[in-house]
RNA sequence: GCGGAUGUGGCGGAAUUGGUAGACGCACUAGACUUAGGAUCUAGCGCCUAACAGCGUGGGGGUUCGAGUCCCUCCAUCCGCACCA
């Protein structure tokens, strides 16, 4: 018996793959294609760990596997590249980014390459490529130079609205024309400046400047992310952070919110992500209506979902932005009102999270008059409105709504019944179940038929109209920094111009330092000469990180194509991702953009999809297991994990390379850790015994298994079976070495399976039935396994066929071969090694994958179990060409049955073929 | 708070369609071969029991001849979202 030489033959297959390019997908082939695609990675300085390749091992397995079947498979792999991590190390470092990605990138393909995936290398993207960003670029120009034709539900160029504009003005037709713009005619048109042409053409570009809300870090001279931000102050270096208006880029978005919602329908992604996605976009119907301020010209524009409930308005509640506010504040509020809005401005969105249950707000000192009960209610200020959603404005409706009932109780304001139920003093009644009541002409009326009636009236009264509203915001993709895609746009008196195609691709220029510069502007403020024409200054933000990912499956089909992001040939011969394998963390961030963007391509004709993958798979996460040290509060010394309870201690990390089974090395670790050296230790059963925990695998955690470790000792095959067979590729699940044994065990069984003691050894000749059933069965299983996706399950048949085999030890050709090719997409290294060795020198990879024969699945007998009052009494045998009646017959007669029966005559008997027998007496 | 998911031996998990729960692997126990074994092979391994029987898929209830699977309810854990009018 020999053992298999991994380390020898692992890299011999792998350069064999490479050299022959035996992956390279064609593309034009008569076979049908398949299209797998991984979500790409961003290539961090920490390399790769084993939780990594979890999914790319999986969609590895269907695209080996679907080659096999006879099928085109384009499995294409590249690089998230533009990012902050990058970044941030160049502000401390001052290496250049594009030189640290660069080394991240060699690291990764190297580690990649390591586990033998069978990626098509030739059509590798990084999103950092100028060849690559030139697209990007592209695509924004084309965002840019598109409206979105709300009567069509299309982007369109943006000349078409102009030449409306120059023959018919502002003039709405058919909901040509939907956003708020003021109306002109097409003289006017014609007659404004370039200016204010622009002006008014922004409110329809898909790609805008606006005023947009950000996180704004003037100590950092940056703008934050939500997560940066940790109770008004930056995260890194704990610098006040507040919220300010900033022109940024932005995209809209919202323009294809219903198309995102329907698409939503057509496409095969899991549940939760479809739920999450709804759920950002949000959608809502209601009503807007003009609430009168008294004493004044204006009105308040609300939105309501709950026009029934109007009458039920005892007040109304302002978003502090909101432009109303600082008009209608009486003079002894004012100076309250401005506190107010200063501490809402610091308070961002999330930490508002951690104080829901504070109800705050100021009284402005005016009333409006609620047009259906005609009374005059307050209107407050509050926080718990946001000017982003709906109009920034609601009537507040105590009685029926939680957070305005709680404001009424902290403020002591009437709180009105309007809807049958229970009572609503001490608590709100939210349910739409009961009938309208003590509202005029709606009363009586079910909630449902309430509000058609109420927005009915609103229109007709002129105050208001039906609507609907959307959760989702327009996305903002400018960011203040130097490592993303620069702007294709130069400014010239104000207006921002488009570069030509044939400028593309505007390349990042060179700067020697990575921060803001001193007036505040973005780091690409430092480039030297950097001008269009030399006079005019280009947009100094950057795309953020999801620019190159929103379209980079299209780039795979033709990655090296210079005249267009995608020949549509070939977009068309590729068509949709059949399978895309990734995160659940990119649910409604890259998802949702991605999406976007294809609708938009699709719109002009430049892709033939309209949604980009039909089939999402999200890998669970492996987790890592943390173990823990835990130092005495006072003296020096450590406490075993089991007499932490007698001590005050701090638990610290320590890294898992020092820790065993929960048990401390204590020499390596104070070596490892020279500030523990003179501490004592306190044992238990003269051992130091560490806490664990399942966490987020991370170098923070010391935490971390690399892959490259587990190859170096078992084997990239190994590695690949074992990462598949801990549990349903779906599921968290925590990294555990323990397993690794059996899998490595499972590879030596089935090297021997081929190996006698004379070395390779495998004959010709007829092969028993029992072995050959236990192949065709097991091929059937790995068939039906691998098609849903359920690898450990298909491993663990494999397991239970060598063991089959190894029993038997026959060693023929006639079941080893199709037994090598099943198992080859899970561990191609040794198949292919075995394949050779058989005599092969054809490539594994294209061999069909095998079928399975019928003929010896069937059973030559079968039982049937006997089931008397549900319970499970006897079984029976039977051959396989008995007929019901001849089974009944027999059963009935059977001592034991006869027995439980208690020679009655049973009331009931269930045949449910070649599984049960069910008796009822 | 809202939405989603998941609860099965000591552990990871299996049971695809309502049909013999615990496949397969780990750990553990015993035995064999061994100078030795962190190697290999054989057997055992849900709980209770000497054994028969009985009890068992988070708790409680229901539908069914039959429920891990379907329904109701409660509990726990995880994930996502955040005052959405």
């Amino acid at each position: 018996m020999s053992d298999f030489n991994f380390k020898e033959f692992e890299p011999k297959w792998q350069k064999y793959w490479a050299d022959r390019g035996s992956f390279e997908a064609k593309d034009h082939s008569e076979k049908p294609k398949y299209y797998v695609l991984d979500m790409f990675p961003y290539p961090s300085g920490a390399g790769l760990h084993v939780g990594h390749p979890l999914g790319y091992i999986a969609s590895d397995i269907v695209s080996r596997y679907k080659r096999m079947r006879g099928f085109n498979v384009l499995h294409p792999m590249g690089f998230d590249a533009f990012g902050l991590p990058a970044e941030q190390y160049a502000v401390q470092t001052g290496q250049h980014p594009a030189k640290t990605t660069a080394k991240n990138i060699s690291k990764y393909k190297e580690q990649l390459k390591g586990m033998g995936f069978s990626f098509d290398w030739s059509r590798e993207v990084e999103t950092c490529d100028p060849d690559y960003y030139r697209w990007t670029q592209w695509i924004f120009l084309k965002l840019f130079d598109s409206w979105y034709d709300s009567s069509a539900q299309k982007a369109r160029p943006i000349s078409d609205l102009i030449s409306h504009f120059e023959s018919d003005g502002s003039d709405n037709h058919n909901g040509f024309v939907e956003n708020e713009v003021e109306s002109f005619g097409p003289n006017d048109w014609t007659g404004f400046s370039l200016q204010e042409k622009e002006t008014i053409l922004q409110n329809f570009r898909l790609a805008f400047l606006s005023e947009a809300t950000v996180n704004w870090c003037p100590d950092l001279g940056t703008v934050l992310a939500n997560e940066e931000v940790k109770d008004g102050f930056s995260e890194r270096g704990g610098f006040p952070v507040i919220k300010k208006k900033m022109r940024q880029w932005s995209l809209r978005i919202t323009a294809y919110a219903d198309r995102l919602l329907a698409g939503l329908e057509e496409i095969d992604w899991p549940e939760p992500v479809k739920e999450m996605q709804r759920n950002w976009v949000g959608k809502s119907f209601g009503a807007e209506v003009d609430f009168p301020i008294e004493d004044s010209d204006e009105s308040i524009k609300i939105f309501t979902t709950r026009p029934d409930t109007i009458f039920g308005a005892t007040f109304m509640v302002l978003a502090p932005e909101h432009e109303l506010v600082n008009s209608i504040v009486s003079e002894e509020k004012r100076s309250d009102l401005k506190k107010y809005q200063k501490e809402a401005e610091k308070r961002s969105e999330r930490d508002r999270l951690s104080e829901t249950e504070r109800v705050t707000g100021i009284f402005t000192g005016s009333y409006a008059i609620n047009p259906f009960t005609e009374e005059k209610i307050p209107i407050w200020v509050s926080d718990y409105v946001l000017i982003g959603y709906g109009t920034g404005a609601i009537m507040a409706v105590p009685g029926h709504d939680s957070r305005d009932h709680a404001f009424a109780k902290r403020f002591d304001i009437e709180i009105r019944k309007v809807i049958e139920g229970p009572e609503v003093l001490d608590e709100a009644n939210e349910a739409k179940d009961g009938k309208v009541v003590n509202s005029g002409f709606i009363s009586g009326l079910d909630p449902k038929d309430a509000i058609k009636a109420m927005c009915e009236r609103v229109e007709e009264d002129g105050i208001g109209k039906a609507t609907v509203n959307y959760r989702l915001r327009d996305a903002v993709f400018g960011r203040q920094r130097y490592w993303g895609e620069p702007f294709p746009i130069y400014f010239k008196d104000g207006i921002p111009i488009p570069l030509e195609d044939a400028e593309l691709p505007l390349v990042l220029p060179e700067i020697d330092e990575f921060k803001p510069t001193k007036d505040g502007d973005p780091p690409l403020g430092r480039a030297k000469d950097w001008l269009k024409d030399g006079a005019h200054s280009y947009e100094l933000s950057t795309m953020p990180g999801w620019a190159g990912s929103s379209w980079y499956w299209f780039r795979y089909m033709d990655p090296h194509n210079t005249d267009v992001f995608v020949d549509p040939e070939k977009a068309s011969y590729w068509g949709q991702v059949d399978l895309y394998m990734g995160g659940a963390e990119h649910s409604t961030g890259h998802l949702l953009y991605a999406r976007f963007w294809t609708k938009f391509l699709f719109d002009h004709g430049l892709v033939p999809v309209n949604e980009p993958m039909k089939r999402l798979v999200n890998q669970g996460m492996i987790q890592g297991r943390s173990n823990f040290v835990f130092r005495a509060k006072e003296g020096k010394k450590l406490i075993s994990n089991g007499l932490k309870k007698n001590f005050e201690t701090v638990s610290l990390h320590v890294d898992i390379q020092y820790v065993k089974d929960d048990i401390l090395d204590i020499e390596e670790f104070k070596n490892a850790y020279p500030e523990f050296k003179e501490y004592d230790f306190e044992l238990e059963g003269g051992k130091y015994v560490c806490g664990a925990e399942v966490e987020k695998m991370s170098k923070s955690k010391y935490n971390v298994v690399n892959p490259d470790d587990i190859i170096a000792l078992y084997g990239a095959d190994t590695l690949r079976l074992y990462e598949m067979f801990l549990g349903p590729i779906t599921d968290a699940k925590p990294w555990d070495m323990h397993g690794i044994d059996g899998v490595f065990r499972f590879l030596r069984k089935f090297w021997n399976l081929f190996h006698g003691k004379e070395g390779f050894e495998v004959t010709a000749g007829q092969a028993s039935g029992s072995d050959l059933k236990v192949l065709n069965k097991t091929i059937k299983k790995v068939q039906e396994d691998i098609e849903r996706l359920s690898f450990n399950t298909a491993i663990s048949s494999f397991m239970i066929c060598v063991n089959e085999l190894g029993k038997s030890n026959e060693r023929k050709k006639e079941v080893l071969e199709p037994l090598v090719i099943a198992l080859s997409p899970f561990a191609p290294h040794i198949c292919s090694e075995i394949w050779e060795k058989l005599g092969h020198s054809s490539d594994l990879n294209f061999e069909p994958f095998p079928l399975y024969d019928e003929k010896y699945l069937a059973e030559d007998s079968f039982e049937y179990p006997v089931m008397v009052n549900g319970k499970l009494r006897t079984k029976i045998s039977f051959p396989s060409s008995a007929g019901e009646s001849e089974v009944k017959e027999k059963v009935l007669e059977n001592e034991i049955v006869q027995k439980w029966i208690n020679g009655g005559v049973p009331k009931k008997i269930v045949f449910v073929p070649k599984k049960i027998i069910n008796l009822v007496v």
